[in-house]
RNA sequence: GGAGAGGUGGGUGAGUGGCUCAAACCAACGGUUUGCUAAACCGUCAUAGGGGGUCAACCUCUAUCGAGGGUUCGAAUCCCUCCCUCUCCGCCA
C-alpha cells in the first residue's frame, strides 16, 4: 500500500510512476477527491463527538447533584445521531480510499528499466556456460521418464496437471537440493523457520496478496484459508503488527515450503513438465531492514541466491526486471534464470525483490527510531525454486549415454554421485 | 466434535454504566543523590488519524480495552455475532 500522504503531497509525480508501471492515473484524481471529502468528514465528526463528551460529562455532574438533565439529554440525542450518520459516511469514503489504493502498485525505483514485457528487461549478469555437449540433449520429461526419477502422469492421476511427482534418486535429489539451500543461507546469517502452508486472509492481504490476486490463489472453503503461494506470506507476517528493535535489523528469515499456484489464465502455456506448475518447493529469504540498507541488502540477496547456483555450476543470468513486468509490491526486482539446453531457452528460477515499505505499511511492521516509529523496508528472494533450476541441473549435466552426474556440491545431501 | 475459563497499554494486573476520556506495580529511558555499584527519589513512558503552527522535537482534538454490530445523553463495563488462547473429554498422525 502506498502512502496517501505521498499522493496528497505530490499527484503529479505519482501520477508520472504510474504511468511508467503501464497504470492509468484516474485512480490518483479519484483519491484526492475522496481523502478531501475524508477530512471534511473527520472535521465534522470529531467537532461533535468533543462536544458530545463535554456535555455527557455535565450529564454526569448535575445528576449527581440531583438536578434535571434531561434538556441536555435530548440536545445530545440529535448530536449522537449526527455522529452516526457522519460516521458512516466516512467509513465509506475510507472504505472506497483502501479500495483504489490496493489497486495501485509501489513505486519504481530510478534504476528500473522503463518497459512494457519481460521482452524489455535488461541484462544485468550472466555466468557460466550453456552446455555444450556434442549430442541432443533430453529435455527433464524424457530424461525423467528414462531413469524413473520424474512422472507427471502419476502426479496428474493424483492431483491433476502441474503437480510434480518425483521417485527414487529423483526425489532425493529434490530434498538435497532444499537442504543444500537452507544450510547455505544459514551460513549466511539467516535465520531458518518452517511454518504453516495454509494462512489466513489477513495474511494474505498484509503481504498484498490478496484481494487483487484472490483467483490465482488456492483457497479452502469452510475456513477461508490460502494455500501459501510462496513463503514470502507466511514470513512477512511473523512480525506483523510489531514495532520490531532498531538494534536486531537487519532480521533475515529462510525457510522451505512448498508453493501453490493456480495460474489461471496461463493454462497451454508453457505446460511441459517442470516448466509451469500449481505445486513447487522453494526455499525463500525474506529480510527486514532499516529504509537506507534495503537497496544494498537487496544486492547482497541476489548475490545469496546467485551464490548457490555458482556452487551447482549452473549456467544463469540475472536481468533488472522492467517497469511493466515488475511484481505488484516491488520498487526493483532481478529474476534470476538458468538454462535449459533442452529448450534452449532461459527459465525463471528466482525472483529478488525490494518492496521497500509497500507491505510493511500495510502489514504495520515498524522501528522505532529517535523516538518516532517508521515503516521497515521488506525484501524478498527466492534461494530459489527447485522446479525449474531441477530442470537446468539434470538437463545440463547429461551425459551422451542419458546419465545424470551430481554436482560435488550435492554429494553429501544425495548420498550419491550419479543417477542411471 | 462436547464442556468450561478467559482475551485490558512492552509485561503483570485493577476496573460490572458517569471524579478512570484505563489505577497500581514491573521493565525501559532521562535526571537528582553517591567515592563506585546498589538503593532511594523525581520525571518520561502507547499507537493511529484530524486541525493549528516559526511546519522538526510544539499545541489541540478524536479514536483505540480481541474484531464487528447493538442499547444509552454516556460503554472496558450491558446485549448479540464472530475470532483467538487455555483446561478437560472424545477422535486422531
Amino acid at each position: 500500500m502506498l502512502d496517501i500522504k505521498l499522493i496528497r503531497e505530490n499527484p503529479d509525480n505519482i501520477k508520472k510512476k504510474l504511468t511508467i508501471r503501464g497504470m492509468k492515473t484516474e485512480s490518483v484524481d479519484k483519491i484526492l477527491a475522496l481523502d478531501i471529502k475524508r477530512r471534511e468528514s473527520i472535521g465534522e465528526v470529531e467537532k461533535l463527538k468533543s462536544l458530545r463528551n463535554t456535555v455527557s460529562q455535565e450529564i454526569a455532574v448535575m445528576k449527581k447533584e440531583g438536578k434535571d438533565a434531561s434538556a441536555r439529554i435530548t440536545d445530545m440525542k440529535k448530536v449522537s445521531d449526527d455522529i452516526k450518520a457522519i460516521d458512516e459516511r466516512l467509513a465509506e469514503a475510507e472504505k472506497m480510499i483502501d479500495e483504489v489504493l490496493r489497486d495501485i502498485p509501489n513505486i519504481a525505483e530510478d534504476s528500473v528499466p522503463e518497459g512494457k514485457s519481460s521482452d524489455d528487461n535488461v541484462g544485468f549478469r550472466i555466468w557460466g556456460e550453456k552446455a555444450s555437449g556434442d549430442f541432443k540433449y533430453l529435455d527433464h520429461v524424457e530424461l525423467g521418464k528414462k531413469l524413473d526419477i520424474l512422472d507427471f502422469s502419476i502426479g496428474a492421476k493424483i492431483s491433476g496437471s502441474g503437480f510434480p511427482f518425483y521417485k527414487g534418486r529423483g526425489a532425493v535429489l529434490e530434498r538435497a537440493l532444499i537442504n543444500f539451500m537452507l544450510d547455505t543461507h544459514k551460513l549466511n546469517g539467516y535465520t531458518e523457520v518452517f511454518m504453516p502452508f495454509l494462512v489466513n486472509r489477513a495474511s494474505m492481504e498484509a503481504a498484498e496478496k490478496v484481494p487483487k490476486f484472490e483467483e490465482d490463489m488456492y483457497r479452502t472453503d469452510p475456513d477461508d484459508l490460502f494455500a501459501i503461494p510462496t513463503a514470502e506470506v507466511p514470513i512477512v507476517n511473523i512480525h506483523r503488527d510489531e514495532v520490531l528493535d532498531l538494534k536486531d535489523l537487519p532480521v533475515k528469515y529462510c525457510g522451505y515450503t512448498a508453493c501453490f499456484r493456480r495460474e489461471a489464465g496461463s493454462y497451454g502455456k508453457d505446460t511441459k513438465g517442470f516448466l509451469r506448475v500449481h505445486q513447487f518447493n522453494k526455499v525463500e529469504m525474506i529480510n527486514f531492514c532499516l529504509p537506507e540498507q534495503s537497496y544494498s541488502q537487496m544486492e547482497e540477496m541476489l548475490n545469496h541466491a546467485c551464490g548457490i547456483l555458482e556452487a551447482l555450476n549452473v549456467h544463469y543470468r540475472v536481468v533488472n526486471v522492467c517497469t511493466g513486468d515488475m511484481g505488484f509490491a516491488a520498487s526493483k526486482q532481478y529474476d534470476i534464470e538458468v538454462w535449459s539446453p533442452a529448450e534452449n531457452k532461459w527459465l525463471e528460477a528466482s525472483s529478488v525483490s525490494n518492496c521497500t515499505d509497500f507491505q510493511s505499511r500495510r502489514a504495520m511492521i515498524r522501528f522505532k527510531r529517535d523516538k518516532k516509529t517508521e515503516f521497515l523496508h521488506i525484501l524478498n528472494g527466492s534461494g530459489l525454486a527447485t522446479s525449474r533450476l531441477y530442470v537446468s541441473l539434470i538437463e545440463s549435466n547429461q551425459t551422451p549415454e542419458g546419465k545424470i552426474v551430481i554436482p560435488k556440491a550435492l554429494h553429501k545431501y544425495t548420498g550419491f554421485e550419479v543417477i542411471g
